[in-house]
Formats: C-alpha cells, sequence, structure tokens
DNA sequence: GCCGATCGTCCAGCATACTGAACAGACGGC
DNA sequence: GCCGTCTGTTCAGTATGCTGGACGATCGGC
C-alpha cells in the first residue's frame, strides 16, 4: 500500500504548462511507477499530488482507455502500452540497436555484463544490457535510473561535458545522493574525480553503487545537437577485477565506444529489414 | 519522412473522453511509436491526427518537458522517461520477474529463446525474452505487438480463453492478419485449430510469423481477475525442432507455465530486497 | 447488524485551456 | 535572387474541460 504523504507539487513545471493535463497524466504515471506493483485509487493519487479528486479520476480513465495505465479493481497501476511505448523508444535510438551488436563481439567484455545508459541531468538512464555468462546478475533492469555520481557510466558522461555544460548540471547542488559509504558525497570530491576520469580516459566506480561491485565506464558522445552523451560501462565482481583482465576490459569499452561513436555505419538500413521476429 | 495521410481519427474514442488532451498526448505517442526513429514536427502530426496545429504544439511541449517525448531540431521522437515506465511496468509484473528466474532453469529449453507476452485484444505484446545460446537471434523486441493469430503465444493465450470471451473478441472480425503464406488467414480455420490447441495442450506456430521459424506455447492464466492471459513461448529454427527435442520442450512450456500460475511462490518479497543494481 | 469513515462516481457552473487565424523565418525550385 | 510554400510560434476570444460539492456503495470496527 502507498504511504500517505503530504500534499506535494510532483516535478514542479506543473504551474506553467500549456496543456496542463497531460502534465497531470505525467505526474499520475510517474508516481505510480514509483509503487510499481501497487494500485493506488483516485483518492490516494488526488491526496499525493495535491489535485482534485475528480480531475485525477477523469485523466485515470482517459489513461485508461488507451492502456497506458491498466484498472486493477477501483485502483490504477501501470499498464502494457508503456512496454510497448518503451519498446519502441529503445529501438529508436541507434545507438541501442548497435550495442547488441557489438557488445557480443567484445573480446573479453563478451562475457561480463555490459551495459548502455543516456546521461539526464544528473541521472543516467539504463537503456541496454548485454547478460554475459556470469552466473551473478547484478544487473540493473533496463530503464532504471541511478545518479550519475556513483555510477561508471555517469561520472564518464560527466567528464564528457564541456566545463560550462558541467557548472550548469551542478549548479545549486549541495549535496550528492550516496548508495554505499564509497559514494562521493561532495561536490568537490566530484570535481577533481572528473578530472581524472577525463585524463585517464575512463571512469570507474568502484563499491560506489553496490558493495563487492565495481564498474569501469566510457562516455560515448551524441550524434544530435543537444542529445545527452551515453555511455557504456562493464560491471563485475570486485574479486573479478584483477590487474590481468581490467586492461582488457577498459581496451574493449574503448573499442565499443568507437563503434557506437562512429556515425560512418553501413548497417544503417539494417534496421528496416530485420526480421519482424517470431513469438 | 513520415508519408502523407488523410485524416483519420487515431483510436476511435476521442471523441468523448473527460480528458481531450490526454487522449490525444496518447495518439500523439503512438503515432511516433509507429514511425519511431523519425522525428515529426507539429504540423506533420495535426494533420495525421486531423487535430489543431496549435493544440498540438501545446500538447507536444507539454510530453517534452516531461522527457516523454525529445525535441529533434524542430520535431518531436519518442522520449527517454518512456523506457523508465516501460521498465517500471514490466518490474511490476510479478510473472515477468519470476519468468527471468524460471526460463533459465529449463532442463532443455534453456539453450533455446524464450519469450513471454500478454493477451490484449487479438494482439500479442512481448514482455520478457530469454535468449538462449543459439548464434541466431529470432527474437521480437520486447514491447512488440504481434497478431494472436498468427503466433503461438496467442494461439494458446486465445485458446484458454473461454467459448463466451473468445466469440466476444472476434466478434466482427472478417479477416485475419498474415505475416507468411502460412499464416491462418480466416475465422473458421482459427476456431478449429484453436480447438486442436485446446486438445493436445499446447499452440504451434509452424512457420506462420516468419520462414523457417517454428513456436511452442503455452498459456498462463493471469492472477488477478479481468487480467487479460499470458503465454510463453519457444522460438527455434524448423531444422532444429526434431523429434526427439519437441516433446522435452513442450515439458518444458508446461514446467514454465506451471511455476508461473502457481501462487504460492515463496520468494514474493524477493523484488524488494533485489541488489539495486550497478552502472 | 449498526454506524462511521472512506471510497469512487456524478453533475452543473465557472474559470480556463483550447481553437483559429495571423505572424515571422526557412527552405527549395523555376 | 526572388518568390511560393512550408514550417513553428504567438495571441485574444470563446467554447469547453475542469472543479467542488453531493450522492450512493463499500469496508472496517466497537
Amino acid at each position: 500500500m502507498l504511504e500517505s504523504a503530504p500534499i506535494i507539487d510532483e516535478s514542479a513545471a506543473e504551474a506553467e504548462s500549456l496543456a496542463p493535463a497531460v502534465t497531470r497524466a505525467g505526474a499520475i504515471l510517474d508516481l505510480l511507477a514509483e509503487n510499481a506493483g501497487e494500485a493506488a485509487g483516485p483518492s490516494e493519487l488526488a491526496r499525493r499530488l495535491g489535485l482534485p479528486k475528480s480531475s485525477i479520476a477523469n485523466i485515470c480513465n482517459a489513461l485508461a482507455d488507451m492502456g497506458l495505465v491498466r484498472r486493477i479493481g477501483t485502483g490504477f497501476a501501470l499498464g502494457r502500452k508503456l512496454a510497448e511505448l518503451g519498446g519502441a523508444y529503445l529501438a529508436s535510438v541507434d545507438q541501442v540497436q548497435e550495442f547488441y551488436d557489438a557488445a557480443q563481439l567484445l573480446p573479453t567484455g563478451s562475457v561480463e555484463t555490459v551495459q548502455l545508459a543516456i546521461l539526464d541531468g544528473l541521472e543516467m538512464t539504463y537503456l541496454a544490457r548485454h547478460d554475459g555468462r556470469q552466473p551473478v546478475r547484478l544487473t540493473s533492469q533496463i530503464g532504471r535510473r541511478l545518479p550519475a555520481t556513483v555510477t561508471a557510466t555517469g561520472k564518464a558522461a560527466l567528464a564528457s561535458l564541456d566545463d560550462t555544460e558541467l557548472e550548469r548540471r551542478l549548479a545549486g547542488i549541495l549535496e550528492l545522493p550516496t548508495l554505499t559509504s564509497k559514494s562521493i558525497g561532495s561536490v568537490a570530491a566530484l570535481r577533481s574525480e572528473l578530472a581524472v576520469v577525463r585524463e585517464r580516459g575512463y571512469a570507474m566506480d568502484d563499491e560506489e553503487t553496490v558493495e563487492g561491485v565495481v564498474c569501469f565506464g566510457v562516455a560515448i558522445p551524441g550524434r544530435r545537437p543537444g542529445e545527452g552523451p551515453y555511455a557504456a560501462s562493464i560491471t563485475l565482481l570486485k574479486v573479478r577485477a584483477t590487474d590481468d583482465r581490467v586492461p582488457l576490459l577498459i581496451d574493449d569499452l574503448h573499442l565499443l565506444a568507437g563503434r557506437l561513436s562512429d556515425p560512418l555505419r553501413a548497417d544503417r538500413a539494417r534496421r528496416s529489414v530485420a526480421v519482424p521476429g517470431a513469438g
């Protein structure tokens, strides 16, 4: 059950939208996503969002008619059309398609967990995952968001920004979210870490996201102006990150990044002629 | 580029929504998903949907502010938040979580492509996929929709419906969509096929989706009332569907279906204590 | 089995979000 | 280089979608 909470205005920009109903619908979806799996009724949603109950009910019914949410009893939960749209988004990102092909060809990294993410503000959204042969599954689910400052992908992506853009994103930030005792907590520490990343050519997450797990990451520039940088990472148990393997994995990441960065790719039309799949 | 098309009213229910802006926003997302990868401007969207240009622009800006669509130049394409919401939806479906665990434990099927889908009307939406060890990737992408009548999952799911529900879904259907020359094209042929499925205990797609590829599927009942039935399938090249392997794969599917059907699952709380992932 | 609380739904009035036309800029072609 | 056609954006007026309150159904507790 969703815990009651005082009135909040979800995602600030509410006040000045030219299509308030749409913005509110988005806030509803966000709220349902935070408590995925649990259904919430109109009253509860209205209380949480600080919006009139009737409006919420109208919007939810419209969302339900389209399949964006599904009715569970009298409440609402995320709907199956979101899987369809999410899949369509992922299919529309060229880097995702190429990532799957390229990741399994990596000489050393193909047996590890390799992931692709995109920077969004100060968070990373994970877009694709190559599951290696390791029995332990340490991976984030696709679509999951993690703070950029505690992940190898995030630090690599932030380090690839020019200084003015970086300062813009850090403006007003006083404290950084931490997931373990090793997570970077201060902006000052982050700055020096990013300097190291730029110098070294790759980023490292040394148990900053999960104890006992390390990640290595490199940035992948976007192909269109304004398109936030991407980053690829390899995740493995710290005990497996031996001195002889790590350099090979770093090489693999640079190889992968090179392939995903290169706009000269002959298989541009591959997607449109691909086998439509079977079920 | 999107081809021009005459005015159409996307997904009929437009006329009588109590939150028209939300319904329109959904229609926009649908349209962008159909032509994923290509950006579309307000004018083009307005023409396609038969709606005022200004309204479309307002809605698109609201969607862009939330990340549900992204701006590409002056046009719009699907946004990264859809990946987040889609992932949250998939995480909210208990069967998906259990599917990943169960599929890789199948004695014979774990080396093949195993998929999970849900019935929606007369289409299947693919929710999860276990990639086997086969070099050829025959899989649909997650979120993809295929006609239920040409897929093993779809026929298994339809066969699990009671007659009144089945007739309701087939009402008014004259012709069935076909993907290959072997696809079922008539409702009469479908009825007799479903009778065979019920008798036999599993469904088969014999090159009805893709030439040279066969699938076997079994239904998995939903756990909540009104929740459309699920189905699992195993996909393989027809040349690999030998008489000694197929019975083993069918056994695996029934095993899988049994595990996903059984509401008595001790790992119910697993999701809430799972490792949050690393990046 | 009664009652209180809370739920989801309905309806009419008002404020507001939507509409339609006019605006300036960017291409592309004869 | 000009012009026709397209784009995306802006703005004021009005129809319309949103709001708040009341209704009936449901659940939980003393």
